[in-house]
Formats: structure tokens, C-alpha cells, sequence
DNA sequence: ATCATGCTTATGTGATCACAGATCGTCGAC
DNA sequence: GTCGACGATCTGTGATCACATAAGCATGAT
């Protein structure tokens, strides 16, 4: 009888490592909006940890560029330019397209049938007349993914889901204003034909689909205005909207509450 | 009259970037030998600091891969399996071929006559009787990314560097074994057309001859052996070789020196 | 001689303290 | 009233110490 099996596995790694995923939840989830400074101490004390591991995980999120130090050494979350924007999404269609050929010659039947699965439960989501933005954005994401591991690249889905997290924060951000559901129709549509080339192992065909699932949801954040035009300093954005989870929140910096 | 200029920029930014740096040249260099064991406080006796900005620097390169944390807590420079170095070569493909595209359209006359200085230094030391090896990866180097910066992507640009990053001690390890003379041959071919198309501003023609650059080089690495064939645990290298740089081999944890 | 066992050393991790620099608020002078 | 300057506070950075654990190595028993 294997003893592994009545134990946990005790899956807390080391500090640094917690900290790392829950301010990357933080950040996906668009829980921080961008251009938010944040401090190595008040994260530390609402995460109860010291300020170390928060340091390094910290410098790991800023090597990613999912965060920004300032040469003032001010610690924030990036705010992205439209020229930024569309760099990645370049970068975003090489690189999920070529997990996307990938996967459609590589896929077997089950796997297939796993990601019917997934695509189904976005539209149905979809297809609820009050659809939620959070589960949208997961599922979507889930489908993707779910599409990008069956091409069996380890590194490059962890530099796909790097992109990922960079555009988290807009992404997520906006999702919260309620708007983008219009947009999300024309989603399905890509991701139907997705799936159908897919079934086809058609790799062209699924990255081409793969393509205008990416450009119209780019076009979409762009015309969406959400995006600063030039790199200059970003404008004080209002408090608009209290935090979802306000027990994270003490780890926000505010200029105001003291 | 400008004070900037009489006045060095004191580029010194921070600790951590410095060590980084350090240790990052030390990759790229091939210096350190895939497999080889590392320690914090190794590094930081030998650089003169404390352990903590090695600290910060190690957990970066840890996450851009270019380290590797062991589950026993053990900090080594990694391994490459083959289906590995064939994973990444298949990401360069896409990366640097988008570069290169988007760098064939973009690139003024300028630029270009840039670029045929850097072919040409490297073709010239390649038509030495005693290429420098060390010489000829700097060259192959410079001359790549001159390519890429035309490109006008500042992200993409940095990706693949970290994938160089990944690779670059493989690349120089085995460069200081003077083999891969008789490949590097076949490379200036694919530079020239390389160039030729870059001329005609010809982006297709550019990617694919960069291609051919990309994979010319992974077979003849592949085919040199020096990839693990299985992620089994590393051997032990024997030491072969004295580093070149002695006084950096200080940071190396030897296992008789004591 | 060979294998097991305990001890010493060295490892990464986390916490705490100290420091230089920037920001912000307040006080003072004009 | 308005502007300038000083000071308190908070920022990230670096160093040092403490701790649990893994590996080396020598000693011991069989």
C-alpha cells in the first residue's frame, strides 16, 4: 500500500513561491489595476511574511514585466502603451499559433473531445443572458490553454502564459466595467471554427482561427480606449470601484486612506 | 556645453543588476559548464558581496530558466535534453523569424549598411585559418541582433535573448573545444542570402533563410552529443578543462578543491 | 574489507536591522 | 494669500543572524 497516497503532499514549496502565485492571482484577476503603485511592507504585512520572500518574488513578477520598478525605485503595476499592446499581440500570434499548429497534429481523440468540453462551456456561459465576465474570462483562458498543452512544449506554454499575465490587468480590469460582453459573441464564432479545424487537424486553419480570435479581442481592448497613448506618466485614476476581495486590498498602496 | 558629458553616468544602478549581469556573461560566455553545481555564498565571496543581491540575481536567472533550483534545494546550470533544444529551436524559428520580417520592412538604408558591416566582419574571421572561436560567437551574435533591433520590437527582442540566454552555454561550451569550425562555414551561406534578402526588403525570403541559419546549427549541435539524451541525473564532467577565467572560477563549488 | 551510522559542514530560506534617497506634509517667511 | 524650505515618513536595498535540511566524511561494527 503506498504511504504517499495518506498523506498531503505537502505542497507548500517555499515562501517566495506563495507570495509569487498569489500576487500573479492578483494581477490576472485584475484585482490591481495598472499604474497602482504597491510597497514591498504592505504587501508583506497583509500576506503576514516578512518582507523577503515578497522581495523575491517581486523581482521574479519584475523580470516577467508583469510588475515595474521606476528608476525612483517606486514598485507598480505597468501600464501599457498601444504600441506595447500590439508588440505582444504580434508576438501573441506567432507564438499561440505555433501551439496551435502544434496541438492540431498532435492531439488525440480524448483530448479533442476534452477541449469540445471546454468550448462548450464558454458558450453556455456566453449564452446566459447576465453571462459573468470573471467565468467568461476563465473559461476562455482554459479553453486556450487547454488547446496549447496538447502541443506538448512545456516552454513555450510557460512564455505563452508570461504574455498572458502581462495583459492580465487590462484584460481583467475592463472585465469588471461589465462591457466587452458585445465583443465576446464574435469570440465563439472563432473559437467554433477553431475547434472544427482542430477536429480536421487542419494546423493552418486552426491558426488562422486561432489569429482572428486574437486580433479581434485585441482590437477590441484598442478601441476600448483603455490603453495610455504615449508613455507619459500615468494619470491618477480615479477610485472608481472598491476591490473585489478587499481583504488583498491592504497590500494597494492608497494616497489617501492613512 | 553639456555637464553630461564630462561626467561618467555612474551606470552603477543597483547590486543585484550588476551580479546579474556578471552571471549572466558567465553563462553566455560558456564559462560555466552545463551540469556544474553553483552556491550563493560562493558567488558572493568571489564577487565581494553579501548574499543577498546574488540572492535577487540567482532567483531571475532561476526564472528565466537560465539557472536551475533542484527540489534538494541545489543551484545548478542546467541541462538540456535533446527534445528540449529541439523545443526551443522550434520557438527561435518563430521569434527570430518575426524579427527578422518585421526587420526586412522596416530597416532604412543605414541600418542595412550596418548590418552588411557586421555580415562581413564575421565572415571575415571565419575566413581566417585560425578562427577565434569566442570571436566567432560574439560576431554571429551582434550580427543577429543588429537584424533584431531593426525589428522595432523591444519585447520581442528581449524574449530572445532569454532564449539565447537558455542556450548559450551549450553554444559555448562547445566552442571552446574548437570543434564547429567546419559548421560555421555552411553559416555564412545563410547569412549571405540572409542578407541579400534583407536587401530586397524581401521578408519571406529573409525568415526562411534565417531558418536555415536556425537549424543548420541545431543539427550540428544535436549531432555533436552534447545534449542528455534523457533528463536522467547529469554525469560528473570530468574537468577537462581549466576555466579561463580563473579568477570567476572562485564561484564554481569544486567538489575536491577545499 | 565493506557497509552502516553518526557527526560535521554547507546549503537555501526567512527575519531583522541599518541606510540612502525620495515623497509628502507642514511650518515659516515674505 | 502664496511660495519656499525644512522635517518626518516611507521607499527599496544591502548586510547580518538564525534555522531546518541535505550532503560529506570519517568513524565504527560486522
Amino acid at each position: 500500500m503506498g504511504f504517499s497516497a495518506l498523506v498531503t503532499p505537502l505542497k507548500r514549496q517555499t515562501l517566495s513561491a506563495d507570495v509569487y502565485q498569489q500576487l500573479r492571482d492578483l494581477l490576472v484577476s485584475g484585482r490591481v489595476m495598472p499604474g497602482e503603485t504597491l510597497s514591498l511592507r504592505s504587501i508583506a504585512t497583509a500576506l503576514g511574511v516578512s518582507v523577503m520572500p515578497v522581495r523575491e518574488a517581486v523581482h521574479r513578477l519584475v523580470a516577467e514585466q508583469a510588475l515595474e520598478l521606476t528608476p525612483n525605485r517606486v514598485l507598480r503595476v505597468p501600464t501599457m502603451t498601444v504600441s506595447q499592446f500590439r508588440e505582444i499581440t504580434s508576438i501573441r500570434i506567432n507564438l499561440e499559433g505555433l501551439a496551435t499548429a502544434r496541438a492540431a497534429v498532435a492531439m488525440n481523440d480524448a483530448a479533442f473531445q476534452g477541449i469540445v468540453g471546454l468550448h462548450e462551456r464558454f458558450a453556455h456561459e456566453m449564452s446566459l443572458k447576465q453571462p459573468d465576465g470573471s467565468r467568461l474570462i476563465a473559461f476562455n483562458k482554459e479553453l486556450h490553454f487547454g488547446i496549447y498543452v496538447q502541443a506538448g512544449m512545456p516552454m513555450l506554454l510557460q512564455m505563452i502564459e508570461s504574455l498572458w499575465l502581462r495583459i492580465g490587468p487590462i484584460l481583467n480590469y475592463d472585465m469588471r466595467s461589465g462591457s466587452a460582453r458585445v465583443h465576446e459573441r464574435v469570440a465563439v464564432a472563432h473559437h467554433k471554427s477553431l475547434v472544427q479545424a482542430l477536429e480536421r487537424k487542419d494546423a493552418d486553419a486552426a491558426s488562422q482561427a486561432l489569429r482572428g480570435d486574437i486580433e479581434g479581442a485585441a482590437d477590441f481592448i484598442v478601441s476600448a480606449g483603455m490603453l495610455v497613448s504615449a508613455n507619459a506618466l500615468p494619470v491618477a485614476a480615479e477610485p472608481l470601484a472598491a476591490p473585489v476581495q478587499p481583504g488583498h486590498a491592504k497590500a494597494v498602496r492608497s494616497r489617501t486612506a492613512n
